[in-house]
DNA sequence: ATAATACAGTCCTAGTTAGGACTAAATAAA
DNA sequence: TTTATTTAGTCCTAACTAGGACTGTATTAT
């Protein structure tokens, strides 16, 4: 890779992940819950509840904002914090009975209107850009990495 | 593509979009700007100027956030509002030569940040990726549309 | 020419964002 | 065992975010 010549992939990634955010975020709304709440709800979904720390690796919102997130949803009803057993400083979020039903009713819906937009999309091509995807963001993660070592 | 084969790119779409945001926004945090407002220089470096419509469209930032980064902006004087002498309702943004100059500064200095990333990753797949990219781009804008038409 | 409609930018609200300071608990080292 | 270090989650700040209401200006239709 020379010159300029990755600026056209860049252009497209963050123009495709905002078109994928907007569009998805949108659908969202009309369910009633905003992405990132989405997100959490979809994540704890079949599962005994999560800590924050998982919980936030998983969907990649970092600790100072998931306190945020998880005071909505709480102040919803849809999840609960339990302290944990095993460990003094962790808390447990998990779904109640109200965000398990959300979840029943909004995962799929969510997942059908996504499925829709891949219709005319060659299988091939969609599995091959996943690949050079996963290489980019190595290579992204790895540039963080010396970028935090440095200082 | 059928079943939940979409899964996985979706999952590098965003990974990888985050990222790169995360290493490409720790980097400029280092010249003293946001990501956004790296975004607005960038932009408007080599510019006479434009008004917030197009800035806007370039930049994906909406009118909404666009106002207050703007602003911050201003404060900073790296960048001014003049009025439009076609337009009665427009303003052109355009760089003061402090903005200038630190547009001359920073924006090749990232750009050589960006493409060490991009060093080991091979050309051809890299082209291949953007193109699907733009295809999958395309699929939500309109997707989008649909959205907001049944409302 | 006037009325209806569209448009540009600002302001407001609720929410997300990262990062760093802080507290309490757990683990490791002395 | 006491001390030192790491870790989990909360709180704080500054900034970004989208969307909608609003104001003033432009454009279009009548």
């Amino acid at each position: 890779m020379t010159q300029k010549t990755f600026m056209p992939v860049l252009y497209e990634l963050v123009r495709t992940y905002q078109a994928f955010e907007t569009y998805s975020a949108a659908h969202i709304r009309l369910l009633g819950l905003t992405a990132s709440q989405f997100d959490i709800i979809a994540t704890l979904g079949n599962t005994e509840g999560m800590c924050f720390k998982d919980l936030g690796e998983k969907t990649l919102i970092t600790k100072g904002t998931l306190t945020g997130v998880v005071d909505r949803l709480e102040a919803k009803a849809l999840v609960r914090r339990v302290a944990s057993s095993l460990d003094g400083r962790s808390q447990m979020v998990q779904l109640t009975k109200a965000g398990e039903k959300l979840f029943a009713k909004v995962f799929p819906a969510h997942l059908c209107h996504l499925e829709q937009v891949f219709a005319g999309l060659p299988r091939k091509d969609i599995e091959n850009t996943a690949i050079v995807l996963k290489q980019l963001r190595v290579a992204f993660s790895a540039a963080s990495l010396n970028l935090k070592e440095a200082a």
